[in-house]
DNA sequence: TGCATATTCTG
DNA sequence: AGAATATGC
């Protein structure tokens, strides 16, 4: 029997915890589809990185496609306004009825999804829209029919939402009878291997065993552990749910089976909750457009007056600000593609704040270097630092580096790994060296003056407030 | 998931 | 004097 229906994969690169996939098979056998758009990839500033483990991805899913007998094409594209024709032709060759998606909700991916269906539709094609990919589905909204703005009673309704209906992960789809050919294969570009496979294997077996091994060893006591950058006390999870190589539910279950062994309330899991804060920044990408098109979340915050200070964005992108908790954070991310989350808010603080630099020109250069670069998270949380968000932090919270650094890295184990400069400072020394140890160890002095720095940033929001006065 | 400073507490 | 606490940014 021939396949009519196609399932698109986006950001949901797998096969099981499918819900396109397994509804999709309930009606007779699939094929999926890969759209490549690196172009648009490209303006989305996504990162090499992300780019190339995306790549062996679809080359691990194609092969567990392929023992299933699911066909599954990837097209070489550039754009998304390729996709509503190229997939058209696909399904006119391969007489396609149906194609099937989980919705994704920044404005050119509900573009592109929109156009699609308009397209297909217009040459009879039918269209399966799914929600969107994440934990929640469903839009959490308060008791005025309105998304929450505020992350903790979001959370609280996403919760019993969740508690009310679990969903156990779906399966994989079952083997599918020895069609025709399957389709020629693109040749994936094997070149190109920007980042360290040793630490993100794309098998899907190896990324589901990180998984259940992190519930079960380190996600009891994250809540403790996890704010510390030299300890790998971290899921380490982020360029899989990024790009989709692991699905909600099956996140969901690995925690609710943890915390049952271990007599733990999954409802008290701070490593669900991180989740949940995915699902928000995700949700509001979908209620509020203008989180799409570079605009602040707090429309008078579009007048702060950000400094053009080209120096200093160089200094703080290479890791050479002075302030070895940000420069070594920075050469984290420069070298590995990947940055511990405390971090990532000890560098935006700096940037946003102390710098007083434009959030924005942070959140690409995150992108750019991210290998799990994800846009409503990604900008979510730049908007948190920069204090022009939903549920931000308030504007007089700067966090101060040296004060994190002696507390989120006492031993200055983290700071040593990057800056093999300060090897042999004592940790007494290391958060905020004197200008004689920075002269004998090569490096550099302080960008900025952090107390001056400190009060600009909380006068530059102040002015604000008085011009809305 | 702040920080700095003033004030109060403690010995 | 130094720790603990309160408060405003």
């Amino acid at each position: 029997m021939a396949i009519t229906q196609l399932v698109w994969l986006r950001n949901d690169l797998r096969l099981d915890d499918h819900p396109a996939i397994a509804q999709a098979q309930q009606q007779g056998e699939v094929a999926v589809v890969v759209c490549l758009t690196p172009e648009q990839w490209d303006e989305h500033h996504e990162s090499p990185a992300k780019g190339s483990l995306r790549l062996k991805l679809i080359q691990t899913l194609r092969q567990q496609a392929h023992e299933l007998n699911i066909p599954c094409h990837v097209l070489p594209l550039r754009r998304f306004s390729d996709c509503p024709n190229a997939l058209l032709t696909l399904c006119q060759e391969q007489n396609y009825q149906q194609v099937w998606w989980q919705n994704e909700l920044p404005v050119h991916e509900a573009q592109r999804d929109d156009n699609t269906e308009n397209h297909l539709r217009e040459h009879n094609i039918e269209c399966q829209r799914f929600a969107p990919d994440l934990i929640v589905s469903q839009p959490v909204l308060n008791q005025q029919g309105q998304p929450f703005k505020v992350f903790t009673p979001f959370y609280k309704r996403w919760l019993a939402t969740l508690s009310a209906n679990v969903q156990s992960p779906y399966d994989l789809p079952n083997k599918q009878t020895q069609g025709e050919a399957l389709p020629n294969e693109f040749v994936i570009p094997s070149e190109q291997s920007s980042y360290r496979e040793d630490l993100w294997p794309a098998d899907y077996q190896a990324i589901r065993e990180k998984l259940w091994h992190f519930c079960h060893t380190k996600e009891a006591l994250y809540d403790e552990l996890r704010d510390f950058p030299a300890k790998p006390n971290t899921s380490l999870l982020s360029p899989y749910l990024a790009l989709g190589a692991i699905g909600p539910r099956a996140c969901l279950e690995a925690i609710i089976y943890s915390a049952s062994q271990d007599n733990r309330d999954w409802h008290a899991s701070v490593w669900l909750k991180e989740l949940a804060w995915r699902d928000f920044y995700k949700q509001l990408m979908g209620f509020f457009p203008d989180l799409s098109k570079s605009l602040p979340f707090k429309p008078e915050t579009v007048n702060v007056i950000w400094n053009n200070n080209e120096a200093g964005f160089k200094a703080w992108c290479e890791g050479n600000t002075g302030f070895p908790i940000v420069d070594a954070a920075m050469r984290q991310l420069n070298q590995t593609g990947w940055m511990h989350n405390r971090l990532r808010m000890i560098a935006a603080s700096f940037l946003t704040k102390l710098l007083l630099i434009d959030w924005r020109k942070g959140e690409a250069y995150f992108m750019s270097k991210l290998i799990d670069g994800e846009f409503a998270a990604n900008n979510g949380g730049w908007q948190w630092s920069a204090s022009t968000g939903c549920d931000a932090a308030p504007y007089f919270r700067v966090f101060n580096p040296t004060r994190q650094s002696e507390r989120f890295d006492p031993d200055g184990t983290f700071i040593k790994k990057f800056i093999p400069e300060l090897k042999s400072i004592p940790a007494k020394n290391i958060h905020n060296p004197s200008s004689a140890i920075r002269d004998q160890c090569n490096y550099s002095e302080p960008v900025i003056d952090y107390k001056l720095a400190r009060q600009h940033a909380i006068a530059a929001f102040e002015n604000l407030k008085k011009e809305n006065e």
